[in-house]
DNA sequence: TTATATGCAAATTGTTTGCCTAGGC
DNA sequence: GCCTAGGCAAACAATTTGCATATAA
């Protein structure tokens, strides 16, 4: 996998980004900085570099695939009200990762878990 | 909302599976009971059922829809290796549902959750 | 007998692919 | 110079919609 110049862009700027947005999201903004991009690129590199480990692709309710330039341990909350994602990672949620961990001792099958909250967000409560 | 004939059967057909059907998976599987329907009612109605609270849409990893018949509290699994999406209700599964209970009562703005495990499924195991 | 549901085909949406050219090492 | 990346348009897959007919209350 080669950094070329486009892709080092698109981990840029998705960094810039908290809205999580959706391949044809970001495919406008990129277009600001790249305008010659095709959207056939952008749905290759959000891809290839998330398989690289650059960047997040969110599992996410909804049909569209979501991307987070935040490589930080942190969770997504939708807005039950406006519909976004929003990061959240409140006080409390370490208790629940505890719980995750206890979960894994007991079942040595178990790798993983996504998890996704619905709520109202701090602009629309 | 009406109960016809056609989506009491759905219903039924659906709650006899285990195995959380996306919508053309259970087209085929409804076929067999009611040759004549349409690939647009199975989605039509699989939505409207799930929204009445008849069956349960399940946010899933993965791009297509699944729906699930089984109403009662329960979680699933991905398995990493099939890819099914099992039914997943181990023990210390409490001690996160009640760490999920807490975090409610700190963040008053936080509604429900949604969690997807991953790991092997007993048969791949 | 009026409103809602259904079938069918066509339209839409999100995403992927083929192929040829351009850029990176 | 060789290999991987990128642009463009076409293909694809999942889902939704418009409209005419059929079924339910």
């Amino acid at each position: 996998m080669i950094l070329t110049t486009q892709r080092k862009a698109m981990i840029d700027e998705l960094k810039k980004l908290k809205t999580h947005p959706t391949a044809d999201e970001f495919y406008e903004v990129i277009r600001k900085k790249i305008p010659k991009i095709s959207i056939a690129s952008v749905y290759r590199n959000l891809d290839v570099l998330s398989k690289a480990g650059h960047i997040l692709k969110i599992e996410t309710s909804g049909t569209q695939m979501r991307f987070d330039g935040d490589l930080s341990r942190h969770y997504h909350l939708r807005c039950s009200k406006c519909g976004r994602l929003i990061d959240f990672m409140p006080k409390g949620v370490d208790s629940l990762e505890k719980s995750v961990k206890d979960l894994k001792k007991r079942n040595r099958n178990l790798i993983d878990f996504n998890i996704e909250f619905s709520g109202k967000c701090g602009k629309c409560e």
